[in-house]
DNA sequence: CCAATATATGAACATATGTTCATATGTATG
DNA sequence: CATACATATGAACATATGTTCATATATTGG
């Protein structure tokens, strides 16, 4: 911790917007398909089950906001975690809801 | 890591789930300040810079999500983190952004 | 250059989402 | 009980967002 309890809203803004692009499942999906080797957009699309159009506009976004880097070779373009920090954080949290107690799939919450 | 490249669709599902929660950043906010202490709904508030009642509905969700849990004490309700796993992550990743460059404020990428 | 494959982009649309306002519920104290 | 304070809830609304479809832009090989 750097300062606790006095984080500059700009940091909140920033990290904010990260959680953001991982909040939707497609593209959630994408960046787990990302993690490990780099990946083509059509076998992303193909493992994930969307169209390549689809994964293409939600590539753009991860890579706008430096989530994912892109290489091309020849006309295939892959896609690879641009951050160590970021696939860390996102191996550990799908560890972390993989080992957590499945109930409360939507659930009530009582006082 | 507990099974590579095969992580279930609901756990990915339910990890967007938390990541979207906290892709908003009032939200976030919200949750950054109850990190550390229990809060009460009327200092998060003034914290954060929000109506009483727009928190009020934001804490409903992450208490759904169980992010947050709840306890009263008199007039006053006081929200914690429901999760030090995910409190942890989320203070990392705060210093994470702090810590990086931070350049690229909203960049376009070139190839 | 032309065809074929892979990716990218833009507009359009349906839906989801954050916020506000008014109002309700709960809780202590006189 | 009545008043005041703290929190919660519901409806309404403006805006943001994910997806699709059509089309454009690489890139390679003939």
């Amino acid at each position: 911790m750097l300062c606790p309890n006095c984080y500059a809203d700009s940091h909140i803004l920033q990290l904010a917007e990260i959680f953001r692009l991982m909040g939707d499942p497609t593209r959630l999906k994408i960046l787990v398909a990302c993690v490990g080797k780099p990946r083509a957009v059509g076998d992303i699309a193909a493992e994930v089950g969307a169209s390549p159009s689809l994964v293409s506009h939600h590539l753009r976004l991860l890579r706008a906001a430096r989530i994912l880097r892109k290489t091309r070779q020849g006309k295939q373009a892959f896609y690879s975690p641009a951050d160590e920090h970021i696939s860390h954080m996102l191996v550990d949290m799908l560890d972390h809801v993989s080992e957590a107690p499945d109930d409360h799939v939507d659930a009530e919450v009582e006082d």
